[in-house]
DNA sequence: TTGGTAGGTAGGAGATTTCCTACCTATAGT
DNA sequence: ACTATAGGTAGGAAATCTCCTACCTACCAA
C-alpha cells in the first residue's frame, strides 16, 4: 500500500503523468513507452520505477519483454484528498458560469 | 493561469498540502499557518511562494498581516485530470477488473 | 555456444528543492 | 521619531532529482 506522499510525489513529473496516460490504452512494453519520450531508455527505467513504488503501475514478465499495466488505485488517494476541496471550486464556478457561460469549456 | 505542472509539483509536497487543508477553515496570517510546521518562518515564506504562483492561495494586506486564502480553481485541473482514471479504479472496486486482468496480455 | 535484443542497475554531473541564518521593508503603537 | 512585529528576500549548504554513459542480466534464436 503505497502512502499518498509517494503517489503526489510520482505525479509532480510530466513524464510519469504522461506514461499513465499512454497506459491508458492497455499494458506496453517498455520501448514502446519509450518512443514518446526524448530521453534516454535508462531514464524511462528511472521514472518506471518510481510509479511502480508509488503502486501506479505493475510489471509482469514475458519472455524478453516487461509488460506495464496501469494501477490506477492509488490515484483513489488523490481523489479523496481533492473531495472538500471540490465543493470550493464549484462554488467559485457556479458565481462564474453566470458570466462566462461559454468560457470553461465543460 | 497557472499551467497544470506548477499545481502538480505544488502538490507534491506534504507541507504544501497541509497548508492548503489549513486554509479549509478560512484565510489564516503566516504566523498562524506557521504554528502548526517545526520549520522556520522563512521556509514556510518559500512553500507560500510556491503555492501562490500555482494560483492555489491568495494573498490579501490588512495592516501588518497578510492573510492567506484558499484559491481551489487550480485544483480542477487535477479532478480532470484524474477523470479518465476514474473509470479504471471503480472497475477494480467492482471487481470487473480481475475479470478483465486475463486478458491485458495482447 | 555465440550473438542480439529487452531492459534493469551503478555511478556521476548538473539542476533543483528545501532548509537555514541574516537581513530588509512596511506597518502599528508609543 | 523610535521600537517592535509581520513577513518577505538573499544567499548558501545539503539533500534530492533527473539525466547521462557504461555495464549487467535474462531471454531468444541460429
Amino acid at each position: 500500500m503505497p502512502h499518498s506522499d509517494e503517489v503526489f510525489t510520482a505525479l509532480a513529473s510530466p513524464t510519469r503523468r504522461a506514461v499513465l496516460a499512454l497506459l491508458l490504452d492497455g499494458p506496453k512494453r517498455v520501448q514502446e513507452l519509450a518512443e514518446h519520450f526524448d530521453m534516454r531508455r535508462p531514464s524511462l527505467s528511472e521514472h518506471l520505477k518510481v510509479l511502480r513504488e508509488a503502486g501506479l503501475v505493475s510489471e509482469r514478465r514475458s519472455g524478453r519483454f516487461r509488460f506495464y499495466s496501469l494501477e490506477p488505485e492509488p490515484l483513489r488517494e488523490v481523489a479523496d484528498w481533492l473531495t472538500p476541496y471540490e465543493r470550493f471550486w464549484r462554488e467559485k464556478l457556479t458565481g462564474l458560469r453566470d458570466l462566462l457561460d461559454e468560457e470553461d469549456g465543460l
